[in-house]
DNA sequence: ATAAATTCCCACTAAATTGATGGGAATTGT
DNA sequence: ACAATTCCCATCAATTTAGTGGGAATTTAT
């Protein structure tokens, strides 16, 4: 149950743009030194963020990527789900026909259940909300001795 | 974010348990066959079960295995923290020196939240809840044509 | 024009985790 | 004695995840 680094590197990179994208596009280069992860590895997120909408992406010279939309509107459930696909518990929970005890197994339910609350809770977060934490959290004055 | 069969394989276990449990002890051949799963896997996650004290066990002819505790106040959240460990969705949620950014970063604390809310979510279920909705649904008629 | 910066797209290898199986000793009821 | 069963060791196979490589295409800057 642990998520991996695909997602995490993932939000990492889509939480850059959004504190940093207020200027024309931001190259990979930066975002992978800002967040100290190796640009190759990012590179790989990169075609499942533009297919989706979720960036979009200059290039040539001085390019680079810039959010797809708003970032009041791009939650976590969003860039976890393209690049993790459908986050069932479970695959019967999408695919009942997996499991031939699909039609009786109350289990299942419960698992649904679970991960439409996970669903909820990481819907609950958008980039900008997270950015503006942040952005609260760097302006308190750390009253120095 | 898929739960292993580690995990799911678990629940069932102790689900059959709560279910078959009445008379004294069940054993692992039984719960196999109702469950279709093999036995031998089964056995793998039968000392951590049970050096957490969810079940007991009874060696020999006639043995088999019981609950810890009355099914009221086993849930979800316990079994999966016994089979999966720690069910952070990541490791700095949990030990935050696997990441020299885990003072700053306000990623950190939503991982933290998501996986609360997760684990909430998990909790909420007993087994005693599970197997009376899984009487009911037994009892309804299904007006046959 | 040329050079530099950058996205883009292919594929491949290495490492870690998970799933599944095997064999045999110890215990207990019949 | 025998059969059923837990218990504990260990090993192998399959899958998934992490990480790397190389080079073509595009655009800006000089
Ligand atoms: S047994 Fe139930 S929960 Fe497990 S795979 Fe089948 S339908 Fe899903
Ligand atoms: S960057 Fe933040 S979320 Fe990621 S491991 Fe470090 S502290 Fe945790």
């Amino acid at each position: 149950m642990k998520l991996s680094t695909r997602g995490r590197y993932g939000v990492r990179l889509m939480f850059d743009l959004a504190l940093n994208g207020g200027n024309g596009p931001v190259s990979l280069k930066d975002i992978a030194a800002r967040q100290e992860i190796s640009e190759k590895y990012l590179s790989n997120l990169i075609p499942p963020l533009r297919s989706s909408g979720l960036i979009n992406s200059v290039r040539g010279s001085q390019g680079g990527y810039v959010l797809g939309k708003d970032a009041r509107e791009i939650t976590l459930k969003d860039i976890l789900l393209v690049l993790e696909g459908p986050m069932h518990l479970v695959e019967c929970a999408g695919q009942p026909e997996v499991c031939n005890r699909s039609t009786d197994c109350l289990i299942r339910d419960v698992w649904s259940e679970v991960g439409t609350r996970m669903l909820d809770a990481l819907e609950s977060f958008t980039l900008a909300s997270i950015a503006e934490k942040q952005k609260q959290r760097e302006e308190v004055p750390s009253y120095s001795i």
